[in-house]
DNA sequence: GCAATACTGTGACGCAGTTCACATCGGCTT
DNA sequence: AAGCCGATGTGAACTGCGTCACAGTATTGC
């Protein structure tokens, strides 16, 4: 309230020993000019979350923003005969359910806590006229759909035109690339039975492949994670359009 | 440049014997006010277009957006063994190319023209500094984002959890929706090579489902236009997760 | 520390959808 | 009116991936 710089309380609720530190990271958030941003923390209502919990679902208003802090959260679709697909996993520092706030209609999807989470939940009745008073916000909300169309877009282009080595090959580059990991040795946190929901595929053929690519040293298989050892031979299969040359 | 009400030559860009009007009645520019407007069409390049012509190509710097007055663009991407994916086809009054006006960034998909084509292209040097001088507009572009990502996650859901019955009726719905068509003999004015590329799925096994279905009277096929009679039958199909009952 | 609960690995068999090879039909061009 | 080309229609053979039915192996919770 009082806005003044020595205001110690104001300011540790923005510091590095604060949960919401890492989404000042965030670059939607990093221009942003810290009272604004200060602003923004005090709209957040923290909640944590076990494992399996529903945070929205299909076809509910959407009146809210969510960040994730800690754990990651699944989001996804289920058709009406039980199977489902994982259109994106969520992790600390990246916030969902951006569309349904900002266009004010239903959720596209399920998010449930696909781990134990920690997340931030903002009501769309703070947070839209707050964007307003943000014109920067509203540009970086663009930049930050756009980037969400582009992902999708690769997902249909890959789900149409490549087949099981294809698609699997992208979404293991897809998912490295995500997590900005180092060139050699890039651990992706996630079980088979996950990768098979993402790419469309049951998890039997997914092991199958992935097993094959293991004995040729192009990824190691760990429990709950997959390595990526060689990712140019993978880049290779996506451009020969699903061939992996055996 | 006078902004005089009585100044016909301006008034006349806008009115309704230009090819320009069929814009106005878009909804990112229906708000704005007719002078904006009006300068807007002055950065507006008239161009005609023969069919087959390609206006951007995925992997281009996306310097423009592009406005369709008349005839269809097709939205696509190709894979390196030469098949391809109709992602999306663009419509008189429609808009496409924002994705890479916005971020600047490269397109995500090539287009062609689908049938002889007028259109309008914007600069992105000009494009950009007027959205700025705009706040409104900002807002609109991100409503069409939002409708884009709910489009796109919607081909991503129905390509990774139904089969050809429920991919084929929910294009097929999708496509009726998307005109706006008369509950009653909704058609559809393409041929059945563009909705197997659509769906991701042959042509001959379009075909033989689509007859199938033709024998039922739920569809009625003509030479490039499937006509849509029982919208209700279709919904089932996708609702059932793609089992049509036979 | 032991059971319960994930997650991974693998083979036999079936089928949805592709591939290929045609025939036909309608509309447009000269 | 002849000829062409793009679109539709159809059947036979093939195959990639799903289905089912397991067995093994880490991890978690009590």
């Amino acid at each position: 309230m009082t806005g003044m710089p020595q205001d110690k309380k104001a300011v540790s609720r923005t510091g590095a020993g604060s949960a919401l530190s890492v989404l000042r990271k965030h670059p939607i958030f990093s221009d942003l000019d810290p009272e604004a941003f200060d602003q923004l923390c005090r709209y957040a209502k923290h909640t944590t979350l076990k494992r399996g919990t529903t945070i929205v679902s299909k076809g509910d208003p959407g009146n809210s923003l969510i960040a994730v802090i800690s754990g990651t959260v699944k989001i996804s679709v289920t058709s009406p005969d039980g199977r489902s697909a994982i259109l994106n996993l969520i992790g600390p520092g990246e916030i969902f359910g951006e569309v349904a706030i900002l266009d004010g209609h239903t959720r596209t999807a399920d998010a449930t806590a696909n781990t134990n989470c920690e997340i931030y939940v903002i009501d769309r009745r703070d947070f839209i006229p707050f964007v307003r008073s943000q014109p920067a916000l509203a540009m970086k909300f663009i930049e930050l759909l756009c980037t969400r169309l582009r992902w999708t877009s690769d997902q249909v282009e890959e789900v149409i035109l490549q087949n099981l080595p294809g698609r699997l090959a992208s979404a293991l580059l897809r998912l490295t690339e995500k997590h900005k990991l180092a060139p050699a040795g890039r651990t992706i946190a996630v079980t088979q039975q996950e990768i098979s929901e993402m790419v469309g595929m049951t998890r039997e053929s997914i092991n199958k492949q992935l097993r094959a690519w293991a004995d040729r040293k192009w990824v190691r298989l760990e429990h709950g994670a997959i390595v990526v050892l060689d990712a140019g031979s993978l880049q290779a299969i996506v451009e020969a359009g699903g061939d992996d040359g055996v």
